[in-house]
Parts: C-alpha cells; structure tokens; sequence
RNA sequence: GGCGCAUUCGUCUAGGGGUCCAGGACGCCGCCCUCUCACGGCGGUAACACGGGUUCAAAUCCCGUAUGCGCUACCA
C-alpha cells in the first residue's frame, strides 16, 4: 500500500513553526516512502478563515521548499483539498438514519448552564442525552450529535506514543454538525481523510484526546482507521506553547531575519527527530533517506533561537558567495555584492547580517585619523600592495602600531580613501596571487572585516 | 474536577536491562591558530524529577507522587 500523507493547516495567519515542523515531518515520511504529500485546507471555520492567510500559508510552505503532490494548486485526485468545497451532510444524514447520530435543539445559552451546574456537582459535564432520549426530525435550528454509548473503551496504536487506550464513557455526545449547518473539526477530518485515502494521520499533540472520538466516526462509518502519529509540541524558553509573545515565531519572519529555507528545515527537523549516527547538519536527501516515526521523540521541544542561529551560520558558511549572492540581494544589494559576500562570510549568521558585516565599505564614518599615520599609509600604499604581508610588515614597523591599533585606523583610512570597493574587489585576487594560503593573504582582508 | 500525554546536562538529544561513575550538538569557560574580529582545531563545565517495586543487574520494565502540557467547545 502506498503511503498517503497531508498536512493540514487552518488559513489564519502566517504558517508557524509548530505548524511547520509537523508539515516537515509529514514531508519527510511519505518522500522516504516514495509516498504522497497533500495539503488540505481546513477552512470550514469561516470566522477566521481567509482567502488571503491560505496564499500566505501556502507561500510559507513553498518557501521552505515543501512541495505537495497533491493540494490547492497542485490538482490531483482527490479533490477538493479544502473543506468549505466538501459535501459532508451527506454522512451525518446516513449516521442519523442509522440512529447513530441525531439532531439536537438545545440552544447553546442551555447547554452552557447545564454545563456549569454539572460542574459545580463535581460531575462530567457531558450532554444529558435530552435530545437522544427525546429524538425528533424538524426543521427548527438543531445541530446534530454523535452518539458514544457507554461501553468498552477505544484504543490506538499511535506510531510515536505507543498503544493509548480511553473508556468510552469519558466522553459525552460530541457535535458533528452546527447549527449554523457546518460540519466541526473532529468529523470532517474523518470524512476528508477518508475521501482522500489518507494512510497515516502525522498531526500535532494537541488532537491526541480528540482522536478517540475521530475512531468512533470512522467505526460508525466502518471506515479503515488510519495509522496515527501524535508529534509533541514546541515550547518557548519559558516552556510554555510558542506563541508570538516569544519573538517571531512565524516561518516567514524567520526568513524575513535572514534565515535559509534548508537551515529552518533542518532545525525543525531536529526538533523532536535525530539522526541515527548522531549528526546536526544535514541536507534533505539525508534527512529523507534516514526519516522514519521511531526516531520521533514523544516529549515536548523547547525551540533553541542561539542552535538555530548557529545552524543557520553552518549552512552560510558552507555555500559559495556566488549562490549566497541572490539570497543576500533581497535584503542588500551593491555592484560587488559577491566578492564582499567572500570576504565577510565566515561572520555572518544570518543573510541579513552581510549589510552590517559590509558596513566598512559601504558607510563608513571618517574617524580621526592621526596625520602621521595617516602618510605613513600613503607612502606604503605608492609601493603598492602586491605582497599584503610585507606591506603590513612595513606599515607596521614605518608606524610602531599593531594588531587592533593598526588596523582599525589603517581601514579607516583605506575606506575613507574611497578605494573600499576596488579593495574589496581586489582582495580574491590577492588571496590568489599570495598562493592559496589565507592566512598569508587575510591580513589586509581581515583589516577590512574589522568592524568595531 | 475528569481523561490523556510527557519528565536524561541551561537547551536539542543518544540511550529501548548489563558495553553508561551516561555519549553527541548548541551555549558557556579555557587553550591553540592569528599582527584585531570571526572561522577552524583541542579541552573543560553540566543531566537520568522524586519514592517504591520487579531483577543477579534499571536511565532503560511496573506502580505511585510531583511538576508541565493538552483535551474535556455548536475552535481547529
């Protein structure tokens, strides 16, 4: 059987990186399995949902290079991929001729009282089955409810936590229909995924306890239940859910801040999942080679910003300025981009740190400058620069400075000469007439790199 | 309240009865490289929540406690 996977994000925002991860690790298991990837909209609760988040979603997820086989845009199948474009009365009407289901008129204002006062009893503030025991069929408002007798229990063999077992009467007549004639979350996701012969359900902790009443549905409907894998969540720094009270927490502002789609892939990846030899870095074809549930860790994850940023500096430092340089252009952008971008990666994290890391080319302030130092530099620069590691040599004994004290001024007056960008220019090709050894070139480099 | 999930260095984690006085990574500290800052290299710091069991042997299995989180909605 082939492995049939999706991702299913509610358009109301920006994708986050919770959401995120879990889009990675459904990515991640149906490529390893040569599988399908599908993006589903879950948009059937209209008060929030907009047109204008699922664009914005669906670009988030795009950027991070997640392609779907199957989904909004994609085609396939199976459609359509969101909810509000699903029939589903269809199934409630079949479960209530079945008298599984039936419809109740209770008025919500009713129901939150009994509710409070089965509360303040100490019971389980379940449904009093009123409209089950009274069942009727007429046109006034009703939404319709799903039947749970009290017996026997529901279990689950989840592919991450193991067998989780409820008893049946922990749970009270649930809704599946509002009033308002849309169908809630935990059935049309059984019917969505039905349709879609969806094979393994890899979702978000959160709908763990909400699974049980999904396997009713799918029993009532004598429906194959699909394998379930409930991923933790992510935590901010003070363990609590990530939320925006953390910082960005959103996939875009993350590469707003100059972070790589293959890095947050990575990352997130990380977070909840190791390799099997123990390795942090990582490319997708590793991570779809070596991706599979075992390895998915059931405890919660705090998202780690300094880890991240870390990783995010791995990825920089190992690509060229040639392929950094398109990335870096959306943030910064100067005729001799890529040869600055050659000079200063090694200190950089984040793309958008290549502006200030560029700073002493591109804005420097004229510093005082003392005036013998300064002719000192003229007269060395007449000899030319040919041989970066004699002219230091000379500058340094012509002067009596060194180190911090030389070069800071010694830049200055370079920049400040205006030759900042030919220098820049030049330094490739000094590093390759000084033979291949940086430490021989870097000095006048790495002058020009010092910032403070 | 009820039900469910979780608990290894500050953080991410390895570990699925003996090879663990617990390994790796980030961070932090130190050293090396270096005429500055980085990069890189080397080394150090630091953890099995607690209490009972089971077993010759437990971080690993079971029970309880504590703590955190989630669900218990006509949200998803």
């Amino acid at each position: 059987m082939t492995v049939r996977v999706r991702f299913a994000p509610s358009p109301t925002g920006h994708l986050h990186v919770g959401g995120a991860r879990t889009a990675i690790f459904n990515w991640l298991y149906a490529k390893h399995h040569r599988g399908t990837f599908i993006i589903r909209v879950e948009d059937t609760d209209q008060a929030r949902s907009t047109r204008e988040s699922e664009t914005m979603v669906l670009d988030d997820l795009r950027w991070l290079g997640l392609q779907w086989d199957e989904g909004p845009d994609a085609g396939g199948p199976h459609a359509p991929y969101r909810q509000s474009e699903r029939n589903y009365i269809d199934v409630a009407k079949e479960l209530i001729e079945r008298d599984i289901a039936y419809r109740c008129y209770c008025s919500e204002e009713e129901l939150e009282l009994k509710r409070k006062a089965a509360e303040a009893e100490g019971r389980p503030p379940h449904y009093d089955l009123k409209c089950w025991l009274h069942r009727r069929d007429d046109h006034t408002p009703h939404a319709i409810r799903f039947h749970v007798p009290n017996d026997g229990d529901v279990t689950i063999n989840d592919l991450i936590r193991g067998e989780v077992t409820w008893k049946k009467d922990s749970l009270g007549d649930f809704i599946i229909f509002r009033t308002d004639g849309l169908p809630t979350y935990n059935f049309s996701v059984v019917v969505d995924d039905h349709h879609m012969e969806i094979t393994h359900v890899i979702r978000a902790e959160e709908h763990l306890t909400n699974t049980h009443r999904q396997v009713l549905v799918y029993r009532a409907m004598q429906w194959p239940v699909p394998e379930f894998a409930h991923v933790s969540l992510i935590l901010g720094q003070d363990r609590t859910k990530l939320s925006k009270r953390h910082g960005a927490t959103s996939v875009s502002a993350y590469a707003d801040e100059g972070y790589l789609p293959d890095a947050m892939v990575n990352y997130l990846a990380l977070l909840g999942w190791s390799a099997p030899d123990g390795r942090d870095v990582f490319d997708r074809a590793y991570a779809i080679e070596n991706f599979s549930l075992q390895r998915v860790n059931s405890a919660p994850a705090v998202f780690d910003p300094q880890k991240f940023e870390w990783l995010n500096g791995q990825y920089i430092h190992a690509m060229s300025a040639a392929e950094l340089r398109p990335m870096v252009a959306r943030f910064f952008d100067v005729p001799w981009l890529e040869e600055g971008i050659d000079v200063v990666k090694t200190s950089v994290h984040r793309l958008t740190e290549f502006r200030e890391a560029l700073r002493f080319v591109t804005d420097y302030s004229a510093p005082e400058v003392d005036r013998a130092f300064a002719e000192a530099v003229a007269a060395e620069l007449k000899n030319g620069v040919d041989d970066v590691k004699a002219f230091n040599e000379r500058l340094k004994n012509a002067t009596g400075l060194k180190g911090k004290a030389l070069f800071q001024p010694l830049r200055m007056i370079l920049t400040g000469m205006d030759h900042g960008p030919e220098l820049v220019r030049a330094i490739p090709l000094l590093q390759h007439a000084s033979e291949v050894d940086p430490s021989v070139l870097s000095p006048l480099a790495r002058a020009e790199r010092c910032i403070r």
